[in-house]
This record gives structure tokens, sequence and C-alpha cells, in this order.
RNA sequence: GAUUCCGUAGCUCAGCUGGUAGAGCAAUACACUUUUAAUGUAUGGGUCUCGGGUUCGAAUCCCGACGGGAUCACCA
């Protein structure tokens, strides 16, 4: 351990050493009692301001005596008087340290050891003082007493800033995601990001609830992986000494609870898929599921929209929203198109009256790679994601697509040949996919069995057969409207983040060789 | 998995057609009782990712490995 220590890792484990002959313990048991936070008095101090014109502020009501903690971002020593900067979870703030405050009598030694000798950027330290305003105008705690809460042995990038622009930025991404603890301290925006998220989840959480939902917990090991085609990671039980998988999705497991009589479940899914990685794909990600008993997907549209209408307002106060170079409506109704419109509009071809083979000759027209193993369905999702997916950028849903390709749907009540399923697209991709669940239990029976002759053929993304699930819709599911919508992906909308990575704590990455 | 770019001090980066390494911040020391990317003076800090090769000589050129980014493929 630690035999490569830098310079500054040095001349922090010596300054351990000075607080130990002040007997001082940089790592206290004691709880430090907290007052305020820094949002709280920089706030405080503005209304002081607007109601006080002109006048030097020296103190403010109810802000005499603040105990307030938090890490140094940044230490200017003035001979007798140092000003830090602590970062607390709200934002930061400065501290104004003067020697004659924190050491008041003769001995002087805590301000000329511990303010300007021990203390570094990284430290965790509590204050007690009261706010007050500087010559230059920033509004600072007059610092009474000081305290060590935790010493940093390893220095922190020091990123700096004057107005608005950022210098020696913390911007290597392998550093920031493989240390993102390092990363949410020092790059302004990172926090907010995350916050954003939680409050994306909770409005949600809230909207269903509002609405009669139940959150639920489904099995996350499964011995068949199903409501997904995906490919697994797979993993194996000791006691049972059986194979098992991770889960790729908890549609068939939501659907049984349909079945049990529950009419509105819902779960926030981490689902595990076994595929490349870029900046839109994690191996974990989390998709939020739903299923409506007695209702069907056109009901599921507009409860869709009105749920991501909701969303958009509560984290930004409207409906348009900048994301990269567009800007995007989620004003309920969004746009509806089906599948074969969408297609028959961005290539010309009417796929609608076509068999397979018919299908395949456009592609290869369209120069799109595509083979013999690829049945009907593919084919055409393969048209429309190379083809149409990229131009919905504002919320639009695609509807009625083909049986071939959505083996878990129900047939569609008029058009044959279809389904009643959507997929909302929104910035050129999907953002959820929703059907009318298929509870004919034969029907399913059937689907699984096209499945495995694709599987046969050599699809190796086609679904498995879960015979227990057939079990369960023999007993009778009611009819049903589910949806699955990517969370990861909507918060990436929702905070106008271009990688996935930007909005995961910890996105995977290769195993890092840390020895020591 | 394919293509391509990158890896130099704690951080951000420079280092040209080969001649054994530089800056800013950070650190250390001193000065300064209202600073704002504070300032001034001085100092220390590097197995140039790793391993081979070419060469009198490699951070630099070549090969390989490792790690990462971007694009593509698969997918959400």
């Amino acid at each position: 351990m630690s035999e490569h220590l830098n310079d500054q890792e040095i001349a922090r484990r010596e300054k351990l050493k000075g607080f130990a002959e002040l007997g001082i313990d940089p790592y206290p048991a004691a709880m430090w009692e907290v007052n305020a936070t820094a949002k709280d008095i920089l706030e405080a101090v503005e209304k002081y301001k607007a109601a006080h014109p002109g006048e030097e502020i020296h103190e403010v009501d109810g802000y005499k005596n603040i105990s307030i903690a938090g890490r140094i971002m940044s230490i200017n020593a003035k001979g007798k008087v140092t000003f830090i900067k602590i970062q607390d979870n709200t934002t930061r703030i400065q501290l104004f340290v003067s020697i004659d405050n924190v050491s008041p009598g003769e001995d002087k030694t805590f301000y000329n050891s511990v303010v300007k000798h021990l203390l570094d950027i990284g430290d965790f330290i509590g204050v007690t003082g009261e706010a007050f305003v500087t010559k230059t105008g920033e509004t600072s705690i007059r610092v009474r007493e000081l305290k060590v809460l935790s010493k940093s042995l390893r220095p922190l990038p020091v990123v700096k800033e004057k107005d608005g622009e950022i210098f020696d930025a913390f911007a290597d991404p392998e550093l920031r995601w493989r240390q993102r603890y390092v990363d949410l301290v020092v790059n302004s925006g990172v926090k907010e990001t995350f916050l954003k998220r939680t409050q994306m989840v909770r409005t949600i959480r809230d909207f269903l609830n509002d609405n009669g939902a139940i959150e639920v917990d489904t099995p996350v090991l499964q011995s068949i992986p199903g409501g997904a085609a995906a490919r697994p990671f797979t993993t194996h039980h000791n006691a049972l000494d059986t194979q098992l998988y991770l889960r790729i999705a908890n549609e068939l497991y939501l659907k049984r609870l349909i079945v049990g009589g529950f009419d509105f479940v819902y779960e926030f899914s981490r689902n595990f898929r076994n595929e490349g990685m870029s900046r839109k794909h994690n191996p974990e990600f989390t998709i939020l599921e739903f299923y409506v008993a007695y209702k069907d997907y056109i009901w599921m549209m507009n409860f869709t929209e009105r749920m991501l209408e909701k969303v958009a307002t509560d984290m930004h106060g409207t409906t348009d929203l900048h994301v990269g170079d567009n800007k995007i409506n989620f004003k309920a109704p969004f746009k509806r198109i089906t599948i074969y419109d969408a297609i028959k509009e961005y290539t010309g071809h009417d796929v609608s009256v076509m068999d397979e083979s018919q299908i395949y000759d456009v592609c290869k027209a369209l120069h799109l790679e595509v083979d013999k193993t690829m049945g009907k369905g593919k084919l055409i999702d393969e048209l429309f994601s190379a083809k149409c997916e990229k131009n919905f950028i504002q919320p639009t849903f695609i509807t009625d697509y083909p049986v071939e390709m959505s083996p878990l749907t129900k047939k569609h009540r008029s058009k044959e040949g279809l389904v009643e399923r959507f997929e909302l697209m929104v910035n050129g991709q999907e953002i959820g996919n929703a059907y009318s669940e298929l509870n004919d239990p034969i029907d399913q029976r059937e689907r699984f069995e096209e499945q495995v002759k694709l599987m046969e053929r050599g699809d190796d993304e086609a679904m498995f057969i879960d015979y227990d699930f057939l079990r369960a819709l023999e007993y009778g599911m009611p009819p049903t409207a589910g949806i699955g919508i990517g969370i990861d992906r909507l918060c990436m909308l929702m905070t106008n983040q271009a990688t996935i990575q930007e909005v995961l704590f910890f996105p995977q990455m290769r195993p890092e060789n840390l020895t020591s």
C-alpha cells in the first residue's frame, strides 16, 4: 500500500503529524451540528441587501450564529487574514478567517499552524460565525471557530472559474467516470444532472401513484430471460445447481401480477443486456414498465403523453426543451403515425402490400445490410431504423407494427397482419415501447413457437419460451395495456446530455488494475 | 467486434524533421488584516502507460500489449 506517494501526498501525511503535535484529531468522532447551508446564507443575504440598499452589511438577523460544514475548495491566505471557500451539499461560500477571531488571545498557534499550514483543499471543516458582506461585495462567514472534520490525503484537481469560463477543467472522461466522486466534487453541473434525474424519477413515481398504480419488485435473477429480445448475462446458483440469468426485462413478471389481480403495477427495472457499449448503451440500464388492466394501447398513448408533459413541466417549468441543437416540445398530444406510413413517407415504398421477398428487395435497393435469416418483421424494423427513426425529433408515436416483430402484442382490432403496438420516438431515438398486451394464451403459444423457428433460422435474439408464463395466461389475463420507457434515455433528453455515461453515476468501465 | 485518434508532473496541456523534459494551476517556504483564476519572491516534483525493435542516441520513428475517446455494427 501507498508505496508511490507523490510530493503532495507526502506533504499531507506529514500534516497528520502536525495535528498530532497540537493534540488535534483530524478525524474526530463527534458529530458537527449544522444549522445552515451555504445556499440558505447566500439567499438570506441577498434578501437583506435588497431590503437595505447601499448599506454595508456587517451582520444579518438570523445568521449571527451560523454553524456550517463543508469541503475546502480554495484557500487564499493573505497574511493575518485567510479566505477559504467551502462547498457544502448546496453550493460554495466564502469564509473570512482572521487571526484575531480564531486566535483571540496571546497564543496565535491555531491560526499560524492549522489555518495557514495544516489545512488543504479537500479537507472537511466545520465553522461557526456570522454572515456579512466583504468590501468587494462577496457574502461570507466571519469565522469564530474552525474545526477539522476530516483530513484529505489526496490532492483534488483544482478547477478555476472566472465569468463563467472554466479553467483547467477536470475533463478526462476516463478519470471523471472512474472517479465520479471527484467529478462530483470539482465539476460544477455534474451533481445537478443527477439531482434532476432523481427529480424526474420522483415526478414519474408520483404521477403513477396518483393514478392508482402500485410499485412492485420482481425477480432480477430469472431462469428464463423473457420479455425482450437480447443476449442475457448468465450466472449460476450453487445451492440449486442451476443456470440463472440476469433479467433483460421484467415484462412477463408484471403481467403475472396482472393475472394475479393487480390492475395497475409498475417497476423501475434495472435490466442487464450482454451487448455492445456505447454512448447510448450501458450493460445495466433502467426501464420503467407499467401495466394497466382493462386498457388498450390508445389509452396508453394518452396516458404516456400526459405523463411526459408533466415530467417536462415539473423539471423545466415548460414543455419546450433544448436538446442538443434541437428544440423539442413535450406538449400533449404527440403526433401519431403508423409504421407503414412512416416508411412510405421517408422511402416512398408502400411495404404494407408487400410480402417478405419484396420487402427484402426494397431493403437491398436501399443498400441496407440484410440477409436471408431475417423475417418480415426484422426487415421492416431495419427499414424503419435506417430510414425513418432519425427524422422523428418531436415526440411521435409510431403505431401498428407487423405481427412478426411483436411476439407479445395483441393482434390489431381491424388491420390484418398488424398488432396494437406503438413506439415513442423523441429526438430520433426510441424512448418507449407499448402494446395492447397479448392475453390469448393459444395465440401467445403460437407466437413463441414462431420465435423458436426464427432462432432455428439463425436469429440469436429471438425470444425464449416461458411455459410458466403461458400457464399464467391460460388461467386468464384481463385485457391490458403495457409500456416500457427507457429511463436513462429519457433522462438524457430531460437533462440535455449527449451520452448515457453522463446520467449514470458509475457507467460500466473495463476494471481498473489498482494494486495499492 | 471493426476503423480511427489519444496516453508527458496531482490536474489542464506544450514539447516541430530523433540529441535524456517544459508552462499554468496545485504543492513547499517567506511576505501581505478584505482576496476574487489574488499577488510577489524562492524551491521541490516525471520509470514521458508498459514491453520489444531501429539508432551512437527514442517522449518523439516502427511493432505489440494495456487503458480511454470518437465513429460504425448490435441494441434500449
